[in-house]
DNA sequence: AACTTCTTACTTTTT
DNA sequence: GTAAGAAGTT
């Protein structure tokens, strides 16, 4: 086992000599340009260096900027060396961004600054050295969450448990809950102990057992592994404590406890660690992340120095106004005001739709009247530089099935990332067991893939031949085959992959890196004795000969085509690696979308999607109760996931820069039925003042209580100005001016967005209660007839003759025997 | 063993 | 309404 200041040793002198060292360079006074370009807050959270500090950073607020500077700073005022600065982000796009960033304030390149990365890459990192301490060689292999599941399944059969009531799936969550709460099954309290059928603790060792045995962990194994080497290795600890003088985390506020744990550890030594978060953009609850940590820190980390980024410089004050209004109904913030110098700015927009599908057809001209300079007073916007953000995304369809019919380029961002499709997963498990052929899960994976006759029968007797020898699957089958336990297609089917597997196998001896640890930030240029063949001519050959290719050119699914680019692609990015192996290190831990995109498109991506990200135009559709926010976040988690929506709400106005358009549907169909909707609780938080309403006031309540209860009621009905009553058209359902002026608006697309005069002055609520008493008989468009049964301000509760109660926005509805006059 | 029909359940997602 | 997964059929 190598310790830790071997390892430094070594490192140290394999340093290149003839390049003077970042902090060599940093002796001595040196100009501090970079200082110059910032505000006082960034400049406090840049210049603290010493002890440890919480940089509160607002959406827009140059939170990268500062914390790139402060690393900047720290190598140019010698306070550490590029190795000694431990800095850790979520994603791999932000790594890099970092890393470019830093490279570019110091005008060179920072491949010294090692342990910037995500958590999980430094996790690797570590635990590669001392992978022995939790019983794993230094070659673990890292499983993905399909890997993951087909274990679990095994194990949930072997348990005789019943796999429909109790799917390895929900299992799997259990697990990565519990790892991310660094629960490992020693530590499980009593109620988790019994989860899942009484069988949690159990099936929950099992599984680690099994991934000890495969030489593998999981994603949260990372983690955890490192928290508990280093809580049972106090001497190893303090030499990394010793080793990071200074630490600096991006995102906070998404940590969950291991990493939280983790982090911590490594802290207690020279305490000088840089915490930059905000807690109104923790939308990441749902999957461990503990928007505690970020408000304890000052407890955690007493004397710590709390610096607040305020000033934004992405979005115009309205924008800010509501993002505020909006974040504000939250309770137990640590509390931020975002503010910006700049004064001019549009409105943020709401509007209310007929349907989801008029709502997509609507964003749709309104992204192309901004990309012709056709709506007034706003300059012209590239398709780049529009967005629209979803709370879910199916709820991307609708745009994607109207922007294809008026041929609008657009890209959806999020979806089957690169790595994660099956026909890149299916080629390489074929290069996993090809460099490692005890490797069962990838032996599994595609041992029937393509056809071989290979069933549930002969794969159970591979199964327990394996078992019974104590070998790997694949030499299992080997045995099976030599003994005759094979029969047919099966037998002449696996015999053939294994000699193939093994051919494959002898060609890639000469290419296993003998170092073991493959670094992934090794030098990729780095020439190696030419084998006999390259790694990617062995790809090809591997994806050839086993008749993989073969299977999806014979296959006439219409996206089988696609399958196959892909493929070639993978190959493709075999080309910047050294071999196979090294290639599957960088895959297993950077699953990036590498998707090269040409030409001017319109971006469709969720509000998580989004986070980090910015657009001159906004559009967020969907803001109906019970899509957003959402009734499932609500009812898993109450209030906390009603807070956990509401800065999803906040994130999303934020991405906007110049302008913010919210939108919302009163029907729309939701599995296939029809359901009507109401306007989300979100935009009776918006302020009046801050919004152009574009919406006849029947579509979305007049006012506020939408949703929310009471609040139209007490409000509009007692006079109590809301503000919005004075800035909206009236209007009285189908008919109104108000209801025409918007169909006739959306025709027109030049119409100016402001032109909104009243014409009528009787508000929605009493226009719904002077028209419809209950017992009335209605007649609605989607639902057809039905009968009032409730009055609630402007919302009525209808029992339909068809579908049932439901309660909608009274525009909706006109009475019984005016359902001729419906429009369209 | 492979193909077909039926049931069921359904956010958000990085590593 | 759809996609995945399980049961049923050839």
């Amino acid at each position: 086992m190598s310790s830790f200041s071997e390892d430094d040793a070594f490192e140290a002198a394999a340093a290149p000599a003839n390049r003077p060292s970042l902090s060599q360079m940093a002796m001595g006074a040196r100009p501090t340009p970079y200082l110059d370009g910032l505000n006082p807050a960034q400049r406090e959270a840049v210049e603290t260096l010493d002890g440890p500090v919480l940089m509160l950073a607002g959406a827009g607020t140059g939170k990268t900027k500062a914390l790139t500077c402060r690393i900047a700073h720290l190598l140019n005022t010698g306070r550490a060396r590029p190795d000694e600065i431990l800095a850790v982000t979520f994603t791999n796009k932000a790594a890099r961004e970092m890393k470019d960033r830093v490279a570019g304030l110091m005008g060179q390149s920072v491949d010294g600054v090692r342990w910037l990365g995500t958590f999980h890459a430094i996790c690797v990192k570590q635990l590669r050295r001392h992978a022995e301490l939790v019983g794993l060689k230094s070659n673990f292999t890292i499983l993905d969450t399909d890997d993951q599941i087909r274990l679990l399944k095994q194990l949930i059969r072997a348990a005789d448990m019943d796999e429909k009531r109790w799917p390895a799936r929900q299992l799997a969550g259990l697990i990565d809950g519990w790892k991310n709460k660094a629960l490992t099954p020693a530590k499980l309290g009593a109620a988790d102990e019994m989860a899942f059928n009484d069988k949690g603790k159990t099936l929950y060792a099992q599984y680690q057992q099994r991934l000890k045995d495969l030489n593998a962990c999981d994603f949260g194994d990372l983690l955890l592994h490192m928290v508990t080497i280093f809580q049972n290795h106090p001497d190893l600890l303090e030499q990394y404590q010793r080793w990071y003088k200074y630490i600096l985390v991006d995102e906070y506020q998404d940590t969950n406890v291991s990493q939280y744990l983790w982090l911590r550890l490594l802290a207690q030594g020279h305490r000088n660690i840089c915490c930059v978060g905000d807690d109104d953009q923790s939308i990441y609850g749902w999957r461990g992340a503990e928007v505690g940590n970020i408000l304890r820190f000052e407890k955690d980390f007493p004397g710590a120095k709390v610096v607040r980024l305020e000033q934004n410089y992405r979005s115009t004050p309205h924008i800010l106004a509501a993002a505020s209004s909006v974040i504000s109904a939250n309770a137990g913030r640590l509390g931020k005001e975002l503010w910006t110098a700049e004064q001019d700015g549009e409105l943020v927009r709401l509007i209310g739709h007929w349907d989801g599908e008029e709502e997509a057809r609507w964003v749709g001209e309104e992204i192309e009247a901004m990309h012709s300079g056709t709506r007034s007073r706003l300059r012209k916007f590239s398709l780049d530089e529009q967005a629209i953000l979803v709370r879910a995304s199916h709820q991307m369809r609708a745009f994607e099935d109207r922007f294809l019919t008026i041929g609008l380029p657009y890209r959806v961002i999020g979806g089957p990332r690169f790595y994660e499709r099956l026909e890149i997963r299916d080629a390489m498990a074929y290069f996993r067991v090809v460099i490692s052929p005890e490797d069962d899960l990838a032996f599994e994976r595609i041992i029937n893939v393509p056809k071989r006759g290979v069933g549930d029968k002969a794969m159970a007797d591979i199964q327990i031949t394996a078992r019974t020898n104590g070998v790997s699957l694949k030499e299992g089958a080997r045995i099976a085959v030599q003994d005759g336990l094979l029969k047919g297609k099966a037998k002449t089917g696996v015999a053939q992959l294994i000699d193939q597997l093994d051919r494959w196998s002898s060609l890639c001896v000469q290419q296993i890196r003998v170092d073991g640890v493959a670094d992934e930030d090794a030098v990729i240029e780095r020439d190696e004795e030419p084998a006999e063949i390259s790694h990617v001519e062995l790809a090809e050959m591997i994806l050839d000969e086993s008749g993989y290719t073969t299977m999806w050119q014979n296959d006439k699914n219409p996206d089988s085509p696609g399958r196959l680019e892909n493929l070639k692609e993978l190959v493709k990015a075999l080309e910047a690696f050294d071999n196979l192996g090294g290639f599957l290190e960088h895959v297993s831990l950077i699953m990036d979308n590498s998707s090269e995109e040409q030409g001017e498109m319109v971006t469709i991506m969720t509000l998580h999607g989004a986070k980090g990200l910015e657009f001159p135009v906004v559009f967020l559709p969907g803001w109906e109760e019970g899509l957003f926010p959402s009734q499932r976040s609500m009812d898993e988690s109450g209030q906390k996931g009603l807070e956990e929506e509401r800065r999803l709400a906040y994130v999303g106005i934020t991405r906007a820069e110049e302008l913010c358009t919210i939108s919302f549907a009163g029907n729309r169909r939701v599995y296939g039925q029809w359901q009507s909707q109401l306007p989300s609780r979100f935009i009776d938080e918006l302020p009046p003042e801050h919004v152009d309403v574009l919406t006849p006031p029947g579509l979305y309540g007049g006012g506020y209580g939408a949703a929310s209860s009471g609040g139209f009621d007490s409000g509009a009905a007692s006079g109590m100005s809301t503000g919005f009553e004075d800035r909206v058209s009236k209007a009285d359902g189908y008919n109104s001016p108000g209801w025409k002026r918007l169909q006739s608006r959306s025709q027109r697309s030049g119409a100016a967005t402001n032109v909104r005069s009243g014409s009528g002055s009787m508000t929605i609520d009493a226009k719904a209660s002077a028209v419809f008493t209950v017992g009335d008989r209605v007649f609605h468009k989607k639902f057809g007839y039905g009968q009032v049964m409730e009055l609630d301000g402007d919302k009525l509760t209808i029992d339909f003759d068809h579908s049932g109660e439901k309660k909608l926005v009274a525009s909706f509805v006109v009475p019984a025997d005016k359902a001729s006059d419906v429009p369209f």
